[in-house]
DNA sequence: CATGAATGAGAGTTCATTCAT
DNA sequence: TATGAATGAACTCTCATTCAT
């Protein structure tokens, strides 16, 4: 079925990045449905044919958009060993979130939305969120034995620091206050942790 | 833009709402992009003309549909002062909202996408959002003086139950237990208003 | 599949039989691969949406017209039993082949190609095929019994007669005489039979 | 229209030879429109741009096979005074066509359709056909004299030839006997030059 | 008012040809 | 001269919307 479509060999690995990055980019701002392959082709500074040499389709391109954005960005690596104690460690996770969040400044909800309309899209998606849980639960439980319920617990408190992530950015509700949000958050979770 | 609709006289709003509810329905659960206004049509038992003797477009049943939902469904009024003791209100405030979701099944996410995609419905979304979380901080100070930062904890708690929500109907991560999370959720939100 | 098709109710009868009339027409004149549908549409006096209201795809116009001008026009029953003796029964069968080729006049070859590269339509040309073979053959067995390899024979017949009517009609070379050639061909089918 | 092209010198003959070798190949086996021109390039062993320093276009390719087809294996030479008699030579003749149907195993109709959609190809396609049809009637002529429509009888022979290898090669036909058809089709022969 | 056939702009994708390396 | 990545016009097909009946 595919005809063609190579992978990479040496300044061209730039370019297939850049059409995910760009295209990736546009999907997020504008949503997926909105902009058309001539859209990403121009805002990536290449040719309608040249995204076809890299990518199946145009939905090809979203999903290599959201495999990264969920590996390198939204569900990094947690088990850092650094932290003295759980306050600490809270605060380093709410604020990473949040400069991720910042930084990709993404429309989440349609990336969540596509994801859960395309089966090979949301396994993926529950893999990494289910990883990032147990690698919580399991930093926890390090720190603190005799916990219960910790996988509830852990999935808990993510929500807990995307939702606050969320409200930062995007500041939906004008008399919410950014700083009293990240610090009520901060105290039920140690709460939680209790 | 606006050329023929009629609001309605007699019987004919029994078929304008039927079009709301059926292709809300269908968006819901395929995905606004993913039907076409002759799915709507025939779900709806109606001809496609019927639909623009009602609707400016098919965005438009979206919106009346979201609107609807919102009112109705997502963001029912809390105000009930029936309860005895914050136990018995929060354990209401889960159960209905487990019950709303349930009832609708929609897919959420495709919904919530929408609605950010659109200015005006994202202005309806928030104020609604906003009123819930006001009637719902009302009630608290009401039952408990001195409380500080009710409304952060209002929004936090209403997000808290959300997630829980997603979580009953969708089920997405088979290792967590229903029944610990509901309880971990209650007992967290006890907390936070201790 | 398939999304939008429908058989018909009472004048589509006719738009749909004046797609296929204009567009096999157009399709032999120029080559199935030399027109588009837009082509297609204007030529029939129809929208580009109106043929996907009819057909599957382009293709489909083709099988359409092809199945319409095997039945109707290229292979048309020959049983009869009418002539008074074989010599004007094959004055008849060449009269009316050459008839149907000029009626038609279409690219032969251009069908010919397209259906040897469809594995349906192959099989539907040389069931027809096969079909007229036979009943030439049946027609012969009647009029002179004790005739060996009479589908042999009826194969050849029927190739000379096809030969003989495109030479009529394309008339490609200019040192053969259209009276000599019609006429060799009928003493040659008379000596096959004798 | 023309850029660049050169004939040849030294061993790039071999390159242009290869090109339209392969790509001719490819053509009759898939149809000229079912392969694009990456695939006669991968075929071939070359680059796609190697092909337009031979060929001004895909096209060209498809000239120059048929060229070479109708030169050397459609039309050879019949011109072979060796034969004792007219059955030999009628043998010889039918014998030679087969191999050379086999041999390329062409998608004929294919090559038939394209040729007649090309005034060029037409033109150079019938010259070839009524050279040896030409040349088929002097050897006629000499071995029997005072023979009538020998122009006709012989384009009629050579069409029957034709079709027997068609049926031999293709035998799209189950029910019809390979053997007893070329025996019938030389028969019918030998009567015509009676 | 209701119908559903008709419309046609616009979508994703292909591929013959070009050209920088 | 050889390469193969890049190009973009042109293709088939979709579907929100219109309008004759």
């Amino acid at each position: 079925m595919p005809k063609v479509r190579e992978p990479i060999k040496k300044t061209s690995i730039a370019k297939k990045r850049k059409i995910v990055k760009k295209g990736f980019e546009l999907m997020c701002q504008k949503g997926y449905h909105h902009i058309t392959c001539a859209d990403i082709a121009k805002y990536a500074g290449v040719s309608t044919g040249s995204i076809y040499q890299y990518f199946y389709s145009k939905k090809d391109i979203l999903i290599a958009g959201i495999n990264e954005y969920l590996t390198e960005i939204m569900f990094p690596k947690i088990t850092k060993e650094k932290f003295q104690d759980k306050e600490a460690m809270i605060q380093e996770l709410i604020n990473s979130s949040i400069e991720n969040h910042k930084k990709y400044k993404v429309q989440h909800e349609e990336l969540v939305s596509i994801i859960h309309q395309d089966k090979e899209l949301s396994k993926l998606y529950q893999e990494k969120e289910w990883e990032v849980t147990k690698s919580l639960a399991e930093f926890l439980k390090k720190d603190n034995k005799s916990q219960e319920n910790i996988l509830e617990k852990a999935h808990i408190i993510l929500d807990l620091i995307d939702n606050l992530s969320h409200e930062v950015i995007y500041h939906k509700h004008k008399d919410l206050k950014e700083e009293i949000l990240t610090d009520e958050t901060a105290k039920i979770i140690i709460k939680i942790l209790k």
